[in-house]
DNA sequence: TCGATAATTCCAAAATCATTGAAATAAAGG
DNA sequence: CCTTTATTTCAATGATTTTGGAATTATCGA
């Protein structure tokens, strides 16, 4: 994952309106929501969730579908566990490789880093 | 980790210089770096950058100590490590609980959603 | 105490982001 | 074809964020 991509993802999710939309789509699972659904709950004008939504796709976190009239909002979790990865391998303790070896807290890596997973395989 | 939490570290990690600020300081590890070594890295005026690493700091991700004349920045693993477990517990696939049994991709609960644990709900 | 160094804070301009009503588009159902 | 329903696009407005120079604060060494 890039670094400009990541920052794409970041800020998709640093906006309230947009985090409660995400994590209510995660909720409904693989079979998503409509868009008027999802107003609804949050509580927003159909413009204003349409641009969260639009930001939240466009960061590749969820993916649009139609259904007769409605159209349906659903996770792409692939997105989630690349953010996830990203985070662990580049910006969490152990990933350095400047560390003096036997110095520290003595906390051992945690599992992808010491396995060498990605989060894209 | 409360919602409004998320979202302020989210918002300080959503930004290029201060992603970068906070990778160089996660690479420099326990030991940290001055404000001044880091402008130089980036390449920014002292006052963009200070600004930048308030940010990171008012969201936890950074702690900061003097040393003589020096500000030392260092990064606080705990603000990341609490993040990627709001992810993956709060929005990560198996984390809705609205799941048919049997049905999806048949990939099991990870640890934090099977044990129950939720992040503040 | 003075001067130099390392940073921050202050401030105003510039840029980006969020919000919303109204108009446009798309699909379904008479 | 015309109407209804669902949603997006547009354009205007207000709010927040980012930037960088100038002023300020803290520390050190002579």
């Amino acid at each position: 994952m890039r670094g400009d991509e990541v920052i794409g993802v970041l800020g998709a999710l640093a906006q309230d309106h947009r985090l409660s939309a995400y994590r209510l789509l995660v909720q409904a699972g693989h079979a998503g929501l409509a868009a008027g659904a999802i107003a609804e709950a949050l509580d927003l004008p159909a413009s204003s969730l349409s641009f969260h939504l639009a930001q939240l796709q466009q960061a590749g976190l969820i993916t649009q579908r139609r259904d007769g009239r409605s159209l349906i909002y659903a996770p792409d979790y692939a997105a989630m566990a690349r953010l996830i990865g990203y985070l662990t391998e580049n910006c969490s303790r152990g990933t350095g490789g400047g560390e003096v070896p036997g110095y520290g807290e003595g906390v051992p890596l945690s599992g992808a880093a010491r396995t060498g997973e990605t989060a894209t395989p």
